[in-house]
DNA sequence: GGTATATTTGCAAATGATTCGCAAATTGCC
DNA sequence: GGCAATTTGCGAATCATTTGCAAATATACC
């Protein structure tokens, strides 16, 4: 494991949420370069290390996120209004991608699955005031 | 609505599986403008004619897929070998995501699942092959 | 039906995330 | 510690998607 990578791991693993490409090339600013950032998040994702799905967001466009593999397959919610991702435990699908598997003969190796919508925080906002506010900077 | 917005709508309806942005641009080539393209796809998710979701693939990259919202809400199937798409079905997360919505107190308006693997097709090939062949042009 | 106003379209160029080529630096191995 | 293999930095290229603006089309109104 180079530097380089070992950085790019450990940002990841310190994050409580999945981190945009170009937010980690914005932590390690300095420390290594963005091709390089890209890079490690590639080998990263091919050892098994990290894991990644292609988010669209209104405030930052379609952008691949990656989180560690540290723990258990998860699956996140993307608040619409903070643009916060919440942690929604371990992957329940297993029954269902069995299921789908024996029904149409397909081999499944990975799934995406997000859901997106208001988090509980800005829904509580939203109640006193017209319209939830926007995210901080 | 429109005449570059029906030729959109129309592609949609006509396929068998969500289709990329560059695949409508390039079957309405001649009658509409690639602008034009995605500013109509723009339009009709956003009047809940169609739906859309980012999906990565080896073959074509990260790109934008769209189906007519004419069929109840569903997901798919994507092949890593021949690079189609299997219809799934009608939603089947009705029932986790009401659980979620309970326990985390979000409220989830949209989600995005896809899975992927090897369809029936192609591994059936590659029981006699050593591997699964390229998807035809 | 004919015209004024609002919306949509085409074109060409801009944008933003991601990738690539290549020379220099780092890593893993003996 | 020295060398072949791999990785990194830098800058430029790529690709999907978006945008500005003038012309064309649609819709509202008379």
């Amino acid at each position: 494991m180079t530097r380089a990578r070992a950085a790019v791991l450990s940002a990841l693993e310190a994050s409580a949420e999945p981190l945009s490409a170009s937010r980690v090339v914005g932590k390690l600013e300095g420390v290594c370069d963005q091709a390089t950032v890209y890079r490690a998040l590639h080998y990263l994702e091919e050892a098994r290390l990290a894991e990644s799905f292609v988010l669209y967001c209104s405030q930052h466009g379609v952008e691949r996120y990656y989180a560690s593999s540290k723990a258990a397959h998860r699956h996140w919610f993307h608040c619409e209004s903070c643009h916060r991702f919440v942690d929604l435990g371990a992957c329940r699908l297993g029954g269902l991608i069995a299921d789908v598997e024996k029904e149409m003969g397909l081999r499944v190796s990975r799934h995406t699955l997000y859901l997106s919508g208001i988090c509980a925080d800005c829904a509580a906002h939203a109640d006193c005031s017209a319209h939830a506010v926007k995210a901080a900077p």
